[in-house]
DNA sequence: CAAATTCGTCAGCGTCGTTGACAAATACAT
DNA sequence: ATGTATTTGTCAACGACGCTGACGAATTTG
């Protein structure tokens, strides 16, 4: 059974088992009576209809309510062993990748260098690797059912290839999610790496039950992934957060500014360092070891990274004057580094009337994966159930209350 | 009847219903057996559902089919005139109001100068005008069932107050939906103007069929209203889009830009005249004159404009980085003239690699009020239906398909 | 142990939507 | 003009779904 659905099941039906199933996904472990008091459905239809979903798999018993007056009631929750869903962030040096329950546990992660030939050799590598996951897992890999890929660039949905990914060598000439769908034998998701992470977040880290926010990743380069409205906002082309290119940081109108992005050359890692060397320090110094200096109490440092603090804040503060978020959640290998979004709230109020709050990734390097695996478990829950998952229960309860009256 | 369902109403009753509907609604003028034919359910049902439809007068016979094999079919369609709703945009010298029905056709328009005392005067005033106006589409004031209103500043829903609205005296210190709703008998929806005129051109303007765009409205200040995932976007705080305050055009840690915003000194129809005042031109020319005499060759008017545009070039830029829309629609009384639309497109390649698509509003100056409409129809339809206006007729079509596999 | 309470199932019933048949209406071919 | 194919619209019968009320089972409280 693939699906919900038998062959000859009603509309009906369908809506009132996706009622149950999402009551029991917002609650976790439930008793039926309590399922038929929060959708409004009888006792008698709340039974046939776990009954039903057990059979198939989808439920299972999970144990039985106590301290309440009466007989005690049988509880059930998802089966979260019924699916299991695929994740995998691609980075210039590192690849990380994890298989997921239907509830999003995480039942294997690896993370790896990346192949460096990249391209098909990419594919093979990240195909081996997924087999070797899976079987730590115990999940057979034909029973994955989605894989969700975290690539850095423009991922263009016509084509399948990745567009501006400078990172990855060999990955804007490959139909990457073709290529990954034949070596795994299930749907491919791909998806920018920033953009996962920021529903990392917003799946269980600092975005949790925020409606509106951005995450910005500052590593190599600087990039953002927007949530508004609790949902994904990927613009016209895939390509909203990308906001290297904002005019920021130096002449928006010198041509040299297009290849690299006017305000990456400003504030990326090869900034950083470059301008500590310019004020007078060693020209060989990676930005782990300006950071190390600035702990030292190197002034060199210290101004470095204060330009720098000084122009995310004016990124921030541009981001918010467009956006309105509830907070801006900083990620990426420098964006959250203590010391940098100190000096970055600092500046902040400085630039503008009303300065989002700052928090900083909860996930750190893994939010991308988290994000993935978030992206994958909503897949599998709307294929199987037909339940999106930015449509929370709370709604689903309004609909079937209005019902009774 | 207030609502679509009767007492006794299932649950199956209601969902089929609203598919009829929502069908009606996308496809206008349709026979009973092409209801069946595009929901999947069976020509009997759809006979039943219409015929309670038609009876609750939601519903009228429009017409018969001609032109194919067989016998003829009533066609049935939406009775426009079973619900209206009311649109009024308060701007800082003219107020616009119109009446709407169910299908968002308007009854009564008009266009007035705004009540200079504001505040409660304002409330008054707009009563009056709304009562004439509904005379005047034939329509009872107690059959509104919903007003929007459009007014500029960020409106916060907790407290019914409406913030930093400059151009409207005495906005800010009123409960204006309370106010209003007790003058006119209906619920009220207060949004800021400028998202009301993005809501429009989405509606039916330059945005229609678009997921991602944004309305930029240039005139004494600048603001923009953003829609993503064919949804507004309002922040946290409902001040997304309130552009003014972007770090542009001055330095952005000069504390002196707090309480005009940085970008609004710089673009604003008072910076048009003072730049072509400084240029050398006389210091007591409007807008208008400045436009004028850039019309006639004058090269300080050219220059003083060209700033702007290049300014705005840079906003827009900016914009595009955050937000990548599929296009930029340009309104407002500065905004949407030719000239400055013309040099504004000439500067955007020049500054960002991936310049936006530039449109000029189609509206012009009553986007708001359309929007306003629209937001009345949608209230109206999801009141009375269950349909959200952003999911449209296909998606229902998918989910009941399903539904016969 | 008795009373109160809650859980879970059974039987009966009404509503909803479908199916198949059939009369009515219309276009097209002859 | 006439007959045939096609489409519309309604009727009756039927099955699926969900609800109600009743009742036994299980558990807490006094």
């Amino acid at each position: 059974m693939s699906t919900l659905e038998s062959q000859t099941t009603s509309i009906a039906r369908k809506v009132t088992t996706q009622a149950v199933m999402r009551t029991v996904l917002a609650e976790g472990a439930i008793s039926r009576t309590d399922v038929a008091r929060l959708t409004g459905l009888s006792k008698q239809t709340v039974s046939e209809i776990v009954r039903s979903l057990e059979d198939d798999g989808w439920l299972k018993p999970s144990g039985r309510t106590d301290g309440r007056l009466g007989r005690q009631a049988i509880t059930y929750e998802i089966n979260a062993d019924a699916a299991h869903g695929l994740a995998i962030d691609v980075g210039g040096t590192k690849v990380a990748a994890a298989i997921g329950d239907l509830l999003g546990n995480i039942k294997a992660e690896v993370m790896l260098p990346t192949d460096p030939r990249g391209g098909t050799h990419l594919v093979d590598h990240l195909g081996r690797v997924v087999e070797q996951l899976a079987a730590e897992a115990g999940v057979a890999l034909a029973d994955l059912r989605v894989a969700v890929l975290g690539t850095p660039g423009v991922f263009d949905p016509e084509t399948g290839h990745v567009r501006i990914a400078p990172n990855v060598p060999g990955l804007e000439n490959i139909d990457l999610r073709q290529l990954m769908g034949d070596r795994l034998g299930c749907p491919v998701i791909v998806e920018n790496d920033v953009n996962l992470a920021a529903l990392g977040e917003q799946w269980r880290g600092q975005g949790a039950e925020l409606n509106d926010f951005a995450f910005v990743a500052l590593g190599t380069g600087i990039g953002m992934g927007i949530i508004a409205n609790r949902r994904l906002v990927r613009g016209a082309r895939g390509a909203a957060g990308e906001i290297s290119y904002l005019p920021l940081g130096a002449d928006p109108f010198d041509p040299r500014n297009f290849t690299v992005g006017t305000l990456e050359a400003a504030v990326g890692a090869a900034a950083i360092t470059r301008r500590f060397a310019g004020y007078g320090g060693p020209s060989d110094r990676t930005v782990k070891d300006v950071f190390a200096a600035l702990a030292e109490g190197d002034g060199l440092a210290a101004a470095a990274i204060e330009e720098t603090a000084r122009l995310v804040a004016v990124t921030i503060a541009s981001v918010g004057a467009v956006l309105d978020p509830e907070v801006v959640i900083l990620g990426g290998s420098i964006g959250a580094r203590d010391e940098l979004v100190a000096a970055i709230r600092r500046f902040l109020p400085r630039c503008t009337p009303t300065p989002p709050p700052i928090a900083i990734s909860r996930f750190g390097n893994r939010a991308g994966l988290i994000g993935g695996i978030s992206v994958a478990v909503a897949h599998m829950l709307d294929e199987l159930f037909g339940i999106p998952l930015d449509q929370a229960a709370p709604s689903v309860g309004r609909l079937l209350a209005v019902s009774q009256g």
